[in-house]
DNA sequence: GCAAATTAATGATTTATTCAAG
DNA sequence: CTTGAATAAATCATTAATTTGC
């Protein structure tokens, strides 16, 4: 028989699902009661131990936090050399949605209205993996390389659809990497 | 010298949450006219072209593709070593949600500024593979594995799964749960 | 086409840091 | 100042994916 009896939690399809759902929702450090309500329904879709979740979450956040640093430091070690001929340069990484994000919509066009439809859905250029179509990219690829400039206004055809900005999650770990201060001063206490 | 004065592009972070907010809210293959709005709106954030954009959704859409197959497949194989030693084998990766979420309010958990450690002492119900060497680090965390195989540790302060079969919560932005206070229950502060 | 070697991804451990209490 | 708890960073280890030689 193959002896591997115990081998590291592989998480199925739906576990990922759920569990990238909840960090995506806010969850990031659920503590032990949460812990054990998440590995009591993930067990629904497979084996699953609390342990499993709690090394998920870690692992996630770190790894999060990882790529955002790594793409941070990349980009400043890149700036240096070729200069931004902008004439606004934003220092701070929070992005303050300076673009309204209305074409986002594209419900007005053609397709992917929702985004739940490109999970599996059709994938018409399937097969074609990740190597970009070249030939017919570069078919029209001049025009918006001429267009680039112009900066016609966003059709005001839709408004902006993902507004949610609070949710009633809460995590246990309020320091994180997103709050540079470390106010050790509880600020709601009685004063 | 490092003057390579025409590398590839490297997308500012403000640009990236940008485009990956904007993949999240389903936009896959834009059109010449959306490249060229998307490229008019991040090239405030940085250099960029349109063939950027357009190559980055090729990119990530091919990417995330591959990612869901590799999920897929990686499940496939899992399932034959060992047995989910459930009550209901879910075949269709297609989840319903059948978690509620709701335990991730945790607003009843006031004093939570610790992980829940009061779950229960120790069930002994396990015993069943191997003893975990869990010697240092998380003194906790054994708690969550000596329960796992029961299934309803959760202490009664909290136990808020109600009827809410799916997700309320839904958000894009990275900025979470660092707003609240550190802990709640620091009525006296001791200076 | 298949199998060994290589690489990338990620689950699991360990170590260091931080904050609070005494 | 010390200690204890909780967590983040770093690292280890194993699995899956890709590549490569036959």
């Amino acid at each position: 028989m193959p002896q591997t009896p115990s081998t590291r939690w592989c998480p199925t399809p739906e576990q990922l699902m759920i569990l990238e759902e909840m960090y995506r929702s806010g969850v990031r450090t659920p503590n032990a009661a949460q812990i054990q309500q998440i590995t009591a329904h993930l067990s629904y879709y497979g084996k699953i131990e609390g342990k499993n979740v709690f090394y998920w979450f870690q692992n996630h956040k770190a790894r999060d936090r990882q790529k955002l640093r790594r793409r941070l430091s990349r980009h400043q070690q890149l700036h240096l050399q070729l200069h931004q001929s902008e004439d606004a340069p934003p220092p701070s990484p929070t992005l303050q949605h300076h673009m309204p994000l209305q074409f986002l919509h594209q419900g007005c066009f053609q397709e992917a209205t929702t985004q739940g439809m490109d999970l599996v859905g059709k994938l018409e250029t399937v097969g074609t993996e990740e190597e970009e179509p070249m030939t017919s990219a570069m078919g029209f690829e001049h025009e918006w390389m001429a267009t680039k400039s112009i900066g016609s206004p966003v059709p005001p055809c839709c408004r902006p659809l993902k507004t949610l900005d609070l949710f009633p999650v809460k995590s246990t770990s309020l320091k994180d990497e997103c709050s540079s201060s470390k106010s050790s001063s509880c600020s709601t206490s009685t004063n």
